[in-house]
DNA sequence: TAGTGGTCTAGACCACTGC
DNA sequence: CAGTGGTCTAGACCACTAA
């Protein structure tokens, strides 16, 4: 009768809050009898959903007192970027992320790194392109595939906090689950070294990464390269 | 009343029959109702002790058959080398592992990278240096410091499958917990080229690690250079 | 069709935190 | 002390799998 499980619709109401910012880190969450109340369903119900969004990492429960917003993600999915001298510790160096391309449907590449399924060719795919900058210093290109299969819209509604990964879990309920991830320094082609900012043949970090997710044979794949001279990147 | 919960009475059991072979890989447990009736417990709570098992990547379950054994770990640990092109795949690259520097006893380096806690300090470290292999081929270089406490004999039994992990865990009783890495493209210094067989100046992949354990304050720290003409680094 | 896990209810008692 | 999450019960109907 139900088309989505009760537990699913508090589950994605209070991941929404969490991740869009209604809640900080450190907030307490409604506690569950009042959650019972304001969904009128069972306590058990909301047990399953808090109960699922500690799995995910995104809150933390203590006995006499509620429900803690903790928000500090495993790092698993994530490229991040790290000032790698004690300098940069007084300097500022926000990373912005850029669309060089936005989400565009397009086809699988013929020589595509990764091993694809049926499904997958079949669905064809959505490309884009980002860069990360620290200023007006290009840190890393990154093109990201995945297949284009049940994500209505994705192309044209905005990112949640400029983040893919934010977009995929509240839009569409798909979570990271894992990652392969490939790790090489090659020298700059002149493509890249354009790029980065960089003379050709620099040394360049490439990171090639699979991304499984909770969604059954959808994966995010992802090609990075990286200047890494003032900054590492931890994965 | 109780001194442990009945679902962790669940769980434990369950767990340790899965560790220890009893149930395999592709195996059905005992059914939920089976569960309940065998432990004289409501189908809650026994699902309760399931879900857990699900989180922790023991099991997995599916509506109208069963739960099904999975126990695949994940070794987030291991740096492992694989073949980058496709003519590796039929070519032999078995990865030889040879010490440069045996453990020994020594004092930190004073511009040590990562932080020391005081109780580190005081301990002294154990450093290795170690290169893996490709036939004559050296793939990767590896300096690795731990803190010399309570590691009675480290530097003088040899190490277990010629692991640190390996040995850590088997006569110490110490596992690794989690991991920060960082990850550099770097131009070959006259060292590492020599190390490595490189031209001066070549990409080397440099892999900083700060692993932790499951022993409050003990850490492992690595420093990997990698050449990646013809394999990547898996982490 | 019989058995499985998925969802859900309306209670209950407990240990713990904070006032 | 009132309120919180932790544990637990004894039912119920459902969708799915396999025989």
């Amino acid at each position: 009768m139900k088309d989505t499980a009760r537990y699913r619709t508090v589950q994605k109401d209070l991941r929404r809050s969490i991740i869009e910012g209604k809640y900080r880190v450190g907030d307490l969450l409604p506690s569950e009898n009042e959650l019972c109340s304001h969904y009128g369903i069972a306590r058990m119900t909301v047990r399953n959903a808090l109960s699922n969004l500690e799995t995910e990492g995104l809150i933390e429960r203590q006995k006499g007192k509620g429900s803690i917003v903790k928000f500090k993600r495993k790092s698993i999915e994530l490229l991040s970027i790290k000032g790698f001298t004690e300098i940069m510790k007084g300097k500022e160096h926000k990373i912005d992320t850029v669309f060089l391309q936005a989400p565009m449907v397009s086809q699988w590449e013929d020589d595509f790194y990764w091993a694809l399924s049926e499904m997958e060719i079949q669905a064809g795919s959505i490309f884009m392109s980002r860069i990360r900058m620290s200023g007006e210093k290009v840190i890393m290109v990154e093109n990201t595939f995945l297949s284009n299969s049940n994500l209505t819209d994705f192309c044209e509604i905005p990112f949640i906090n400029k983040s893919l990964f934010d977009t995929l879990i509240v839009n569409h309920d798909i979570e990271m689950t894992g990652v392969v991830q490939k790790f090489r320094a090659i020298p700059a082609t002149e493509e890249l070294a354009n790029s980065l900012q960089l003379g050709v043949g620099a040394p360049i970090l490439e990171i090639i990464r699979k991304l499984t997710t909770n969604r059954e044979g959808f994966f995010v794949y992802s090609f990075a390269y990286c200047n890494t001279d003032d900054f590492t990147i931890e994965a």
